[in-house]
RNA sequence: CGGGGCGUGGCGCAGCUUGGUAGCGCGGGUGCUUUGGGAGCACUAGGUCGCAGGUUCGAAUCCUGUCGCCCCGACCA
């Protein structure tokens, strides 16, 4: 390709709707414009990275033996009503563009696909003897993101690879689920990317296990904790740790103090000498469940640990056996609303009683109570006393006599050891998911009655994986992890070309024929070279090269009379000036092709 | 949706407080000079000042409404 022909536009300044360093380069080095808020267009530049993703991502799953398809973005709403998410997503904070056609009949533009494919696979496999199926296409999916932002990271029109598997059996599921990792990390790390597997929460899409493929950057909006070693790695939202020790409270003789005004865990441990660790906080919680009925919660931790609330939430909708809405801490215009009045929040103890909410005007009237492993260990403790300005002291669990459910919801914080290692300590650090993979087990194949006969000639429901890449954000997260003060580095796998030409001068004659030669040797030995053939200064073409990353640059200039030309290496910025014969077996060499 | 900010040639911005009919830099075009890190000079084209009402002799500027965009939060590949 000539940059003549490229259509290339760079612009100078950084466009104002941008603000993180990757969507402003490739808004200035041309490879994306924006339509609509959240909605853009791939140029030429960026369509050849996202095809060269493509490809890594198409061989390396046909190495697994998957299949490739095309399925519909326009989704008929039974489907979604029968898996009983249409309406969780269509309404409210729902993320799927929904319209109806002029029959009246409601559509849904595909925010994903299980639904399609697990029909699909359900009318056409019969027998356990046609598993496993593992099919997989890339194409654009929609999504009414709440906040689109930051470009192609979180837009409501993206490229995405969906893959979705079938099983006879659990243990299959999770045989390719590995295989699927597998694949995930050949995959990243033939895109050129510095990445983690975290362990990750399941979310919406449900299901058992589930590992997000994060790209570390400073600008990712996911937290993730890292274990020293590597060899442990979990989204905050999911991650365990050791508890670090606590200092004991002693036995002593249960009684009540007077802790006037003092309802943080601060000024209790201040005004009576206690450690945080010695005392049970009680935070109250509302949680909405998808059926709308809305259950107070009482949350029991230890007074210098956090809740986590994604923990929280998954623990509330297992035990409700419900999708929980929203949860949020109740506030005194919360209780007010439904005429409670005697709630002594700073004083709440985890044996609060359920009488309270008998006044509840439309919350469940009796609390769930949550304990925090890290508090049933403690033999003796400092809680509310549910009665303003008074403490516990001195209590155990025997004592209080309530029913709690036991589990852990704490936050696991940097700093923390290390579940699989204690000399281990967790790292903090910030990615960017590219990829997730699931084990969806038979959430989906049950609600959609999807089944086949198994080797008893019993009916069975299929086990299900789905494994997810955002080609689009690779493409950006890319530019994010691998860019200078010039502009971007692309990886040389992924890059719009391999090699860019440029004639310093284009009125000098042996600088051009020079670098046509050079060309034309290039693209017929398959490298995907661009020239710069622009009358242009030669500032503006360094430049150029600079900003749109092209990972090697030749140039035709000063020494072209001498049958010499530079050959410089984006990345490293190192310069050589040698003859062609050396260039050609340097770039065959880079390139690993023996033709040149 | 809640909180904050912004809409003025393709891009970045000034003008608005104190109304008088639109300006700067970059980019585009033409010519000459220049030619290894976004050149210089000259000429030139290009704007419903987001949109709709209102106030006024007169509105980019004041008022009301509305639409869009960006940032922080809930959502996620």
């Amino acid at each position: 390709m000539r940059v003549s022909r490229l259509m290339l536009i760079t612009l100078r300044d950084v466009p104002a709707e941008a603000d993180i360093v990757s969507h402003q380069l490739l808004l200035r080095g041309g490879f994306i414009k924006r339509l609509t808020g959240g909605i853009y267009a791939y140029m030429p530049l960026l369509w050849k990275v996202l095809k060269k993703i493509t490809l890594i991502v198409e061989e390396e799953l046909a190495k697994k033996g998957c299949l490739q398809t095309l399925l519909p973005q326009l989704q008929p709403s039974e489907i979604w009503e029968r898996s009983g998410r249409w309406k969780s997503y269509t309404e409210g904070e729902g993320i799927m563009f929904s319209l109806k056609d002029r029959q009246g009949k409601e559509l849904g533009l595909g925010p994903t696909h299980e639904e399609v494919i697990t029909q699909i696979i359900s009318q056409t496999i019969h027998s356990y003897k046609q598993l496993p199926i593992n099919i997989f296409q890339i194409q654009t999916k929609f999504r009414d993101e709440i906040r689109p932002r930051f470009g192609l990271m979180r837009s409501r029109e993206f490229i995405m690879k969906d893959a979705y598997s079938f099983h006879a059996n659990e243990n299959d599921l999770q045989s390719t689920y590995s295989e699927m990792r597998n694949a995930y990390q050949n995959i990243f790390t033939k895109c050129g990317l510095n990445f983690v597997c975290v362990e990750a929460d399941s979310g919406a899409i449900g299901g058992a296990a589930s590992q997000e493929f994060m790209v570390t950057a400073e600008s990712g909006e996911d937290l993730i904790l890292i274990s020293s070693d590597g060899k442990y790695g979990a989204n905050q939202e999911k991650a365990v740790s050791i508890i670090e020790e606590g200092k004991l409270l002693e036995l002593n003789k249960p009684s009540i103090i007077e802790t006037p005004n003092q309802k943080t865990i601060e000024e209790l441990c201040h005004n009576n000498n206690f450690h945080p660790s010695q005392i049970v906080k009680v935070l109250a919680y509302l949680a909405t469940c998808d059926d709308n009925k809305k259950h107070p919660v009482l949350v029991s931790i230890r007074g210098d640990q956090e809740i986590n609330d994604i923990k929280l939430s998954n623990k509330i909708s297992h035990q409700l056996k419900q999708n929980i809405l929203d949860i949020r801490i109740i506030s005194n215009e919360d209780i007010q609303k439904q005429g409670i009045t005697d709630i002594p929040f700073g004083f709440i103890g985890p044996d609060l009683s359920d009488n309270l909410l008998s006044k509840a005007k439309v919350w469940e009237k009796k609390f769930i109570r949550i304990a925090d492993k890290s508090v049933i260990e403690l033999k003796s403790f400092i809680c509310g006393n549910n009665v303003k300005d008074e403490h516990k002291v001195f209590y155990n669990w025997h004592l209080l006599n309530t029913q709690q459910l036991i589990c852990d919801i704490r936050k696991a914080k940097p700093g923390d050891k290390c579940i699989h290692d204690n000399t281990q300590e967790l790292q903090e650090c910030r990615g960017i998911e590219i990829g997730h993979i699931f084990q969806l087990g038979t959430k989906y194949s049950k609600s959609l009655n999807a089944t086949f006969t198994n080797e008893k000639g019993l009916e069975d429901h299929f086990w299900m994986g789905c494994y997810g890449i955002g080609i689009s954000r690779l493409a950006q997260a890319a530019v994010e992890q691998n860019h200078d003060d010039l502009g971007i580095i692309w990886p040389v796998s992924i890059a719009p070309f391999e090699v860019i030409i440029i004639i310093a001068n284009k009125k000098n004659n042996e600088q051009k024929f020079l670098a046509e030669e050079i060309y034309q040797k290039l693209i017929d030995n398959k490298i995907d070279a661009l020239l710069d053939d622009r009358d242009e200064r030669a500032g503006i073409k360094f430049k150029d090269a600079d900003l749109i990353g092209i990972p090697w640059r030749i140039v035709a200039g000063r020494e072209a009379s001498s049958g010499l030309v530079e050959l410089h290496n984006r990345k490293t910025k190192t310069t050589e000036l040698l003859d062609l014969n050396s260039v050609f077996k340097k770039l065959s060499e880079e390139f690993n092709t023996k033709k040149l």
